[in-house]
DNA sequence: AGCAATTCCTATCAAAGCAGTAGGAAAATG
DNA sequence: CATTTTCCTACTGCTTTGATAGGAATTGCT
């Protein structure tokens, strides 16, 4: 499951991309509103992203959040990882972040970790296709057979 | 990511599976050695897969575990929801348990439920379709294109 | 009947993660 | 200089995870 957070994370994200087209900065007073977050916690997320590199911000008066790329270039899976880490079920079937699983005897011999990674393959590439622009764009957000 | 617990349920539930080919029952003892999880501990995963239905149970000397069902008959998306519930990545996503998610204003108007959705059957996908039979047959377990 | 093997039930516990709160420092604008 | 806004650090309560412990109930064997 994803947390709470990371929900949070994409919806912000979201709405810097809807709000920011005009490089205008996008503040967190306002998304926490209308997303209904608190907005303290609402900060230390968008400040993760920004660390991770998927948004830019300027502080002071005017100032704000706003995408460091193209909203087509980052995807939902980018945001997700920066706040709950590696999509894949198990560590040892993670491409981005792999490590052995504590519990794991032989990884070598291990039944379990193929299927795992066919497992992180599969959620990947739905949530590594679909942009925040295409997010927006489309209702619902059905690139392929809609 | 799957819990420890999870991991332990699969891997239990296969030597169910190999062990207790001619009706014999499987002794936690056994497992826990082999698999190096403490006996206590995988105690509690099998009573839970067994409270599940997936396993049957009889006390006393040369008791122990055997599947309640033919090992093609058990995926490994059943052992893992017995332990970890629902595969999806959010409540709003899941077919097995729906539920709302607390953070959601408007399910109806949730931008990200429809993606979840799309990322919940790709991972059902490759889960369902792989059996405890399957996981022991195949080394590696790439049912569709090796 | 009695003993050993084995599952089953209840309770407890430490550590970590999750969700959120709080206060104020630093920077930009006008 | 005042206001706005991000940024940083710390704290807290709650739940989950990953166990551990002790013993009750049941079955098979002799």
């Amino acid at each position: 499951m994803l947390s709470s957070k990371a929900k949070y994370a994409v919806r912000a994200a979201l709405q810097v991309a809807e709000l920011g087209r005009d490089a205008d900065w996008v503040q967190v007073a306002g998304i926490a509103q209308r997303e209904a977050i608190s907005r303290k916690f609402l900060e230390a997320i968008l400040v993760r992203l920004r660390d991770e590199g998927l948004l830019e911000s300027r502080r002071g008066a005017q100032g704000g959040y706003r995408l460091a790329r193209a909203a087509a270039q980052i995807s939902v899976a980018d945001v997700i990882r920066c706040i709950d880490g590696p999509l894949a079920l198990t560590p040892c079937a993670s491409r981005t972040r792999y490590g052995q699983c504590r519990d794991c005897v032989d990884v070598s011999r291990c039944r379990l970790q193929p299927l795992m990674q066919q497992a992180r393959d599969a959620v990947a590439a739905v949530l590594e296709n679909c942009s925040l622009a295409a997010l927006i764009a489309a209702p619902g957000c059905v690139p392929l057979d809609v």
